[in-house]
DNA sequence: GCAGGCTGACTAAGCGCTTGCTTATCGCTA
DNA sequence: TAGCGATAAGCAAGCGCTTAGTCAGCCTGC
């Protein structure tokens, strides 16, 4: 499966194997639906806008792909893919609650800053995805979920972290990662890295892990 | 100005008073915007969609506003004004930065729970407004995140809260309460006070504040 | 020589917004 | 109090344009 890049680069094809590969001209639409959705919304976006910054015709998109909602479904599917790798192998990394925490907690945070054009249109337009493919993508965002929420719960159960509601500051420190996408710039003060370390200083006293050094 | 509410009521209007008189229509009109904008968004919206849901033919949206834009406009910024207001009105409440915090995080907590329908078009819209209102919005919401920074600078300063970098928790307070307006659900489990209760806490948590007690 | 990438020309449907007209409400005059 | 002109709200119809998606045919590399 081509990976979704931030930048406009796109990888090579392997032109010998699988029967489903990848082109470069896939490759370039679907970068020009990110770019695009990002900028203008789904609804905002046509089809023209993505088929010319691709450098194409508009007929060409369908070669490719069946419809405009197919290209959104692709691009949000791989999306969360990616998050619920990062995090699963985040929480993985460690038995330790407190370096899962900081683990998953400085991966989410990087990835949203780093490839906020693609994060945005994976967590705002959801509600343009047909009904099947919402309930799809819903399922993987569940699965991210639940995986945070379980290692806040772990460490309050091993006495390490102290809130009063582990759902809530789970759902807190995802809320807070997510919405770095919303408003990061990459002309702003902040590489991805010091947003990262800031986070990650955040998360421990978001769930209360007291006098845990910084990683 | 008639307010923009988040249910479907509308103020009685004065039929005396005033030049400019809102009117029962004009409100229904608002409130159907709203309530479309913020589950297909602005693109996906059609002025048919905004009339049929006020109860009136397509024509009729016209004779009360000049567009379409003009309506989110509107919303937007009415929906502005009320925040800043509302975060000024807790910043003013007290000289004690702690008692500040604590005002403005409960106050913007529960208005982008109680109004997340409206929140969410005010917050995830803004790129489908005209340039000229896009600067204007945008001065409104520098003075939203200063408001908050200034707090967490003065507590810094007063030595009440310990925080490495207060701008980048300034803006990861502000990023958590507009974030309640994209994942709150009316249906969920909790109230719009259990989450204005447990932010708070995460709030005097994300500055520093130690040992302070929770209002 | 032909399969697949790609295009220009096209269609049906839907878009924001306007037009021409009807109806309701009002203050004012006879 | 009846009748009148002015104003504004509202509607049916539709205009001009854009949209997502289609299709017949043309290139090009193997």
């Amino acid at each position: 499966m081509s990976q979704i890049t931030e930048s406009g680069d796109v990888p090579d094809d392997h032109p010998t194997t699988g029967e489903t590969r990848p082109t470069i001209a896939r490759d370039r639409l679907i970068a020009a639906a990110v770019e695009s959705f990002a900028a203008k919304g789904f609804h905002g976006t046509t089809t023209r806008d993505i088929a010319s910054a691709a450098g194409m015709s508009p007929a060409a998109l369908y070669v490719h792909y069946k419809s405009k909602e197919e290209l959104l479904y692709l691009i949000s599917r791989s999306g969360h893919d990616v998050t619920l790798r990062l995090v699963r192998e985040g929480a993985a990394s460690s038995d330790d609650p407190v370096e899962q925490l900081l683990a998953v907690v400085r991966e989410f945070t990087m990835h949203h800053a780093r490839s906020h054009t693609s994060a945005r249109v994976v967590n705002y337009e959801l509600a343009a995805l047909n009904p099947e493919h919402y309930r799809e993508i819903s399922a993987v965002r569940r699965a991210i979920g639940q995986e945070i929420r379980q290692i806040v719960e772990a460490g309050v159960a091993g006495g390490v972290f102290h809130t009063s509601n582990p759902r809530m500051s789970a759902l807190a420190l995802l809320s807070l990662g997510v919405d770095v996408a919303r408003w990061y710039r990459e002309e702003g003060e902040w590489s991805d890295e010091d947003i990262a370390d800031h986070y990650c200083e955040l998360a421990l006293r978001i769930v209360g892990a007291h006098g845990q050094a910084t990683s």
